[in-house]
DNA sequence: CAGACTCACTTGCAATATGAAAGTTACTGT
DNA sequence: ACAGTAACTTTCATATTGCAAGTGAGTCTG
């Protein structure tokens, strides 16, 4: 991180690097299997190119994810979670539990995103 | 909720609510026996008091928190977390271990606030 | 009973972040 | 040569955040 977090706070300190309203949404699209750019882009929220971009340069600053070429002519980039970016896999686990709980109308996660690792 | 979720995803819906910098703050405060604004003002993270007054809005309109007067002569509030506001304990435990394990820095919650209920 | 003080906000305004749309670069494939 | 694709970048308008000062109801102090 190069920015001072608030405080030693472990919530205001997380919400320095994730409390945003795309983090965990490209998080989310990581865990399930996505990889490149334009497979963050068809995700049915529909985050702009711009945003993407942002967010994922800030990811890797972060050290949430990592960049790095899958194929060279032409070069493409793929996007790896680091073992940060896995460990938060449980917070999402239960922010899903409580979405699930109090908006009955949000799709249930697979199965195999809900089990413990 | 006033506006549309950006998609059914629980993830997502969660983050039209609590993605944001100081919702989650807030909570926190809220967890931790606060319940004034003027207590919340006081909080190191040093939110200032427009957007405490827009935050404590938005989570009373997303059924997180109760406003209510504790007092009359002069009338004096106090926010309350409802149900739905309670249930988000579990995401804030799991938040502070991944923060306590991914950054040293951070400060270790009392025992009572990581404690199931 | 005037003046200072407290609490809980609200207002005005500048700085920053977000969003929509179009443009760019580097290649492939026909 | 030309269309297409992937991964961005740029431009510009709008929305959100942050800082500082102001407001209003009521209490407390001399």
């Amino acid at each position: 991180m190069t920015k001072e977090p608030r405080s030693g706070c472990p919530i205001a300190t997380s919400l320095d690097l994730i409390g945003d309203r795309w983090t965990l949404v490209i998080l989310r699209d990581l865990f399930g299997g996505k990889r490149r750019y334009g497979e963050f882009l068809a995700s049915p929220e529909g985050i702009t190119t711009n945003i993407l971009a942002a967010r994922l340069s800030s990811m890797e600053a972060g050290g949430l994810v990592t960049k790095s070429p899958y194929q060279g002519r032409p070069t493409r980039y793929a996007y790896a979670l680091t073992p940060r970016g896995r460990a938060l896999k449980p917070t999402l686990q239960e922010l899903c539990r409580w979405a699930n709980s109090e908006f009955p109308d949000t799709w249930i996660p697979p199965e195999s995103f809900m089990q413990p690792d």
